[in-house]
DNA sequence: GATGAATGAGTGTTCATTCAT
DNA sequence: TATGAATGAACACTCATTCAT
């Protein structure tokens, strides 16, 4: 096997496991039946359970960030009008994060894992709602300084925005199956909160 | 010990363990240590571990049907102006749901445990999405048809209204302890979030 | 419940359910819900479960002593021709012991305990080969006095006589539900042998 | 240890303890404190206890088999006289069957649970009663075919063969140690009858 | 007579992990 | 790189039994 193969071929595994199931769900056994290795094995590549964790949390966090970078340089360019409320960082939020096979199966695991550790509720609190609802308030107070949105507190229209999406990642993307169907669905209901939220503020 | 305390001893302790921790990652033996108990005594209470929560469920199941019910019986009466666009109920829910020890706990567990068992997922369907938004829609479409409320869709309204309270549900109220600083933060971020809606649409 | 019946109905399920699947598998549990009474209750009428198999035991060695005392008094009176030669007391030993209800549990059962114990071991040695060959070589060394049977080996025809029938019990009545065509095929296969046995020597 | 060892070792042990008190009253750690092991190392090797049995259950399916074919193949040849006249193979299988420590072992760990389960019932049934009668009726119908043995019903004779057999192992054989002793006392008595059965019918 | 409540010892089994090869 | 062999600690659960009421 190419170096590095198995290695990889353990996280996507784990993650894959971890996801459906919960970490401590997941046996050592069970990842090495599916990669497949002998559970011995699997100590070769990795100090143990907890390592697994680990990386994938880490590899996780420079995605994300990746992509928070990316969003903040975007709207850092002078906001053109129609899909430019957001409406482009939006879709890279759904496509490249919510929906993203990584992102979409470590932020599950990390909404499962809340229960039992600290670090972890501080991790999703971060990912899930602060990260996004900051960068969020800066659309809108941008939008407003720039008048192309009324007046307004942009801490509370972040919410009135960002909240049905939240939701409907809870609803349609953080269990079971993530099928197209259920993708689809998520974009539809979502999208259908933020055109009314533009429309009733006359932007669309 | 009193009749049939230790058998509500049982189901207290288990439910707030399982709450904090998730159902798998509880013990038998961390349950009877706290009671405090021997493990043989717990069998003598419950044919098993899954029947412990089984009757948390059913319990949870009974207590939220009441509350639903007592919701539509409450906005059945005519409505009546100020706090009446759902302030009662909303109220209701808050305090007698999401931030319930027993409701609040009992969610937190059905929240962990959507990953593994799909009926568990559909229940938690239920009673987090399902019917909060069934009933808001049924208030949203009386507000508008005695004219309180503009014309508008009232599905898109009742997510408006219900998201930001899931969020604050999900953030402040699913994960760690319950304290009463939590509780007010929900209650301050939540109302604002109300508030606004309100105001928005000019009924207060 | 008039007096004496429970401690009847348990000694009666315990058997049932002994003979079935052995004493270890059987629990107070098992024995106590056919009743139907509270496992402590058991306590109330037996020390312990050794106990229930030990009343069980003696009420067989006293039924079983009677019966081979029968039979030896009616082979003491002289033995008359036909259905004589033994025929009577094998039909008692049939219906009355190796067939009848109580005895053929508890043969069952004994059958089953003798691995784990050496007193029981003898028990059965004593009640299936012992007892029953001893009482046949009486019954020939008698015929061949008498010159009904030609002078042979008594003992070595005892065991011709009975083996049969021995294996007869053992493959029809030793184990599974006892029914009535259980019954009838070994009353027609060791019949079989013994009518055979008697031909063969000019004696039918 | 030598590879496969460990393995062998656990199968030997538990076979019997297993033929001494019987499958469920022998527990894993009562192997394990034999072999010497830990518990959770046997179950390296095996899945579950029962899966040890299903290993014995088929090595001794595969050993009867063969024994019993080796035997049909030795009578296939034409019989001559003397011990010929079943004579070899029974001893075979007396030496290699019935007091074979691994069959003779096996033989009563079935016998014991014929009590709980219908299909060990049958494997019983098939390997102590209708493989071997059936294998002796060939035998006799084929002596009288050669006019060896006068004509008579060679169903009944073969009972009339193998039942002082079955008597001789069940009473010798199947429970208390395999001793030296017990071996002797079963050859002698079972051969006597052997004897006594040919002399009568003339043939030795 | 009968039971509710409790228990210590034991059951088979799974777990993450180690270490020599 | 990979594995065969082993393990200590934990797991959910069952058992026969006790004892106050």
């Amino acid at each position: 096997m190419a170096i590095g193969r198995t290695r990889e071929k353990i996280l996507d595994i784990s993650l894959e496991l971890f996801a459906q199931r919960g970490y401590s769900a997941v046996s050592i056994r069970d990842i090495c039946g599916r990669v497949p290795i002998k559970e011995s094995t699997l100590y070769y590549y990795f100090q143990n359970k907890r390592e697994i964790f680990l990386v994938l949390q880490q590899r996780f966090e420079e995605k994300a960030a990746a992509l928070m970078r990316r969003m903040e340089e975007e709207i850092a360019a002078p906001l053109q009008g129609g899909a430019g409320f957001g409406g482009g960082v939006t879709q890279a939020f759904f496509e490249e994060y919510l929906m993203d096979p990584f992102c979409n199966a470590f932020l599950r695991l990390l909404r499962m894992e809340q229960g039992g550790d600290e670090t972890l509720r501080e991790t999703y609190d971060q990912w899930m709602f602060e990260r996004p609802l900051t960068f969020q308030k800066k659309v809108f107070w941008a939008l407003m300084e720039q008048g192309i949105l009324q007046q307004a507190d942009g801490d509370v229209l972040a919410v009135q925005y960002y909240a049905p999406i939240f939701m409907g990642f809870e609803r349609y993307l953080s269990s079971g199956e993530l099928t197209e169907e259920k993708k689809e669905r998520f974009r539809r209901e979502a999208g259908r909160q933020i055109t009314w939220f533009f429309q009733e503020r006359g932007l669309i």
